[in-house]
DNA sequence: TGTACATCAGTGAACGCGCGTTCACTGATGTAC
DNA sequence: TGTACATCAGTGAACGCGCGTTCACTGATGTAC
């Protein structure tokens, strides 16, 4: 039993130590890892990479799970620590955990939300853990509409094919949000990633320098249009 | 003359055919095209591609210059046949032109807009390629202004570091354009890529199925708030 | 119009690499009696 | 506590591929006189 959790511990750390030299090696060869580099600067020959992945697919699931895992992690870290009733400054705190995040680990953002891996088919596993980010989303509307501080904006009504949709989505996670509203929180979600992966994918350069400042000024921008109201400062 | 004229002719034909067959191994090999599998299929040794680009990379930044003008061109054809006064509907065309392009060539779309090539700099023949498509949402905001029908939202000021950037950009494309509404126009753009990116790189992967409606919708509520008015019907 | 020469497209072999995956194996670690 | 057996991590060789780029070359096309 306690020698069996040995083994057991040393084959989880091998495991992680596995993934984190793959995790340095997405920034060289971006998605198309090699596992025989991996094997390499983990000093053990390629064919042992085997005993802990079955297949390179396996090693960049993987990998990919963990990304959406630390990004959703995270989040939730960096908004639980706003005062509850600051819904603005919490969506805020979500924006900049998401983009402090990804300036940090730019492979790794760029694994999960960049162009798919060519001939990788994501499986249903990573459904689960990318949908961690926008749930806390989801429960900052909710508190807000709760709260009955959720500021309703001059929406259109949905289409009717959209709606049901909406309505699945918004039953799942904030049943308080009125559709309109949930909408626009998924609008202003589209703006947030577009904006991050924009710089991250260089649309920004030669054009913006100043990217922090641009960055709050469109989120702070972005907290209005969904109805959060302004930022508490005291 | 003309017989050198010949040769050049034959010269940008086999130019043309090599850059659609690396095209078409886009699909399949992502960013990570192979030389010697475009000159298979066009029947060549892999050898005589060197005839034409220097090196892969130069094929690949041929592609994507390529891929700007396609998706520019298209913006300003769609945008162009909607009544110049239509200043929602002209913001719609080009929404609209963007998202269809890139669900036609998607992996087109991937290699400008999705992940960097890993190992891969763009040189700076791409940026005015690049800059066609949003010098057209630039154009729109300009008319818009200069017909006294951009309407105003309610806008934070402009941080003191981002404003001469913004004034820059404004200068260069649209001058009569107040700084905060061209801010709200950068927002909206990225809402729009953000929109697109997250739909072609398989974000919305059951979550969403009704697509065009909710894409249409949020384009509808985009217009709004860049101040655009309501679209005209008659 | 005809000929000598220059240009250049495409060949084929080679260099020096890389890769994912399989398989029979050794030897250490853990388990059951 | 000691021994027989099972598990499993890691090896090393091999299979069957792939790649970008260089280089000396052939032979056709174009140019200049």
């Amino acid at each position: 039993m306690k020698a069996t959790s040995i083994r057991a511990r040393v084959r989880a750390e091998m495991t992680e130590e596995i993934k984190t030299i793959a995790r340095a090696h997405l920034a060289t060869d971006g998605a198309n890892l090699s596992l025989r580099a991996v094997a390499r600067d983990l000093g053990v020959v390629s064919s042992a990479i085997y005993r802990y992945f079955p297949s390179r697919d396996e090693l960049l699931t993987a990998l990919i799970v963990d990304a959406y895992n630390s990004l959703g992690g995270t989040v939730e870290e960096r908004e639980s620590t706003v005062d509850r009733q600051d819904h603005a400054g919490r969506f805020l705190a979500v924006c900049h955990a998401i983009r402090d995040w990804a300036l940090a680990r730019p492979h790794e953002y760029a694994l999960i939300y960049g162009s798919p891996v060519p001939g990788y088919r994501a499986p249903t596993d990573t459904v689960a853990a990318a949908a961690r980010s926008v749930s806390v989303l989801c429960r900052i509307l909710q508190d807000a509409a709760r709260a009955g501080v959720l500021v309703a904006g001059d929406d259109k009504p949905l289409p009717a094919e959209v709606e049901p949709e909406m309505a699945r989505i918004g039953a799942q996670f904030c049943p308080a949000v009125p559709l309109p509203a949930l909408s626009r929180g998924l609008a202003g979600w589209l703006q947030l990633f577009g904006a991050v992966s924009f710089e991250l994918f260089g649309q920004f350069d030669n054009v913006f320098d100043q990217r922090d400042a641009f960055f709050a000024h469109q989120m702070g921008q972005l907290t209005a249009y969904l109805g959060l109201g302004r930022r508490r400062t005291g």
